[in-house]
DNA sequence: CTTATAGCTTGATATATATCAAAATTAACA
DNA sequence: TGTTAATTTTGATATATATCAAGCTATAAG
């Protein structure tokens, strides 16, 4: 299942990476860029459900997602799983590990994809000496931070059908920034790892899903996504029971 | 019933403060602390019910908390509530805001408190001149994001006893490290902002303490709690249901 | 190409929690 | 200190989601 990750590397070029606005919209000059771009390792390939780390692995750096997409999850002692998020190119995980120098979740790759690691404590060097870029990596931990709040309001007061409609209008939203298909998309997980990341049943989500599509907000067929009709899924979003 | 927020402020010591291995625990030395304790300001008292920041308002401080009880909470557009965490002495709140420049949650005081004002660009400054202070908040922001992602957890996988017992155990265990009786406490929140934090209606709040009354786990009475067995606690936060 | 496995859907039923309601208690306030 | 409002508890019932089960489909492996 996890295939060896390889170990060849080669310089990453955040000045000629076109996800550079997505990862670091952060103006420096020439020579500035050069210094980020001379800390940064372009990573091999992960092969499909490979482990970019491991939850106790010692922490040292973040990941910049440059193709691919990975599923974040925790586990707790009784084998209770969570999955926390999933993360496409332009987004940035690892963050969890640095508070007690060890990573609290697994990363997982739920398609072949790679990375550029971020060596943390030069990252900090350099944020010491670049404001700006100081800046962003705070942006970036605090993004993290709002996200898994809104998380929680999405498990704490969401029915079913609301959570599958905020998942699918985010995933949505996420690939238009990209510039794919809003409406279109492939999912890249399965029943079960989207039960886990919204606190549902694999049969609920799937149900789910089958009622969204005899709404026609949907078309839906294994893993190929249509939406038909954002603002009605939206509408199904903020729908309460009373 | 929010109170108007005194306005009187004076100069805050971290020098000098007993909660400081709490909130900063950072090796300084005295001419560094001195610089710290320049930067922050120690506010008035908020009132039981008063309004340190809301969702929405610009972002231009983290707070440390000297005295009192905190919650935070979200609203989304279509009124729903979910209360994000409840923060107490020595612990930090405010970070939602440096990602947008502005607040993402209210943050309400629980009885009267105290906080330090800490100015975050001024603290970015510094932190650029002390590693080890700019090193503490990223560990601050880190510890945030496994916090949020440990609620995730509860939230997305966890039955209304177990949640409630994860709940009980974690405030018995910061009074501990204040230096409080970790098996009798005061809760400062009511049933229903526990039901928000816990995703549960007040009533299953109130029916899951009553039932872990009657497994002599717990007694309780109105607001106060006692902990009559934290390894029977601990047992019931990891049942399963299978 | 065939077979095995993992993933998905749908139905029937069980169950945990929500909802509704009322009474009891406590806290706030004038 | 009396009065009102808020909070809490508990019961009866409703409902959303989980569970169990079976068949189906797609994907991976031999």
């Amino acid at each position: 299942m996890h295939k060896p990750v390889p170990n060849n590397s080669l310089k990453a070029a955040c000045s000629t990476c076109n996800l550079r606005k997505l990862c670091l919209p952060v103006s420096l000059s020439n020579i500035e860029m050069a210094r980020l771009d001379d800390l940064i390792t372009r990573k091999g390939v992960y092969r499909h459900g490979s482990i970019l780390y491991r939850s106790g692995d010692k922490f040292q750096a973040l990941y910049a997602i440059r193709t691919g997409f990975f599923k974040t999850q925790i586990l707790n002692e009784d084998g209770r799983e969570q999955v926390t998020g999933f993360q496409m190119a332009g987004e940035i995980i690892g963050m969890d590990g640095i508070s007690s120098d060890a990573h609290t979740c697994d990363a997982v790759a739920l398609e072949d994809s790679e990375v550029c690691e971020i060596p943390f404590s030069r990252l900090e060097d350099l944020g010491r000496e670049l404001p700006p870029l100081q800046r962003h990596l705070h942006r970036i931990l605090s993004r993290e931070i709002v996200r898994d709040q809104n998380i929680m309001l999405l498990l704490g007061s969401m029915r079913a059908e609301e959570r599958l409609a905020t998942f699918l209008l985010n995933l949505s939203q996420r690939f238009a920034v990209r510039g794919y298909s809003p409406t279109s998309f492939q999912l890249r997980m399965t029943r079960h790892e989207i039960g886990s990341y919204l606190g549902l049943k694999l049969e609920t989500v799937s149900r789910a899903l089958s009622h969204l599509q005899e709404s026609k907000l949907i078309n839906v067929r294994n893993r190929s996504l249509e939406i038909l009709c954002l603002s009605g899924l939206q509408a199904c979003m903020g729908k309460r029971t009373r």
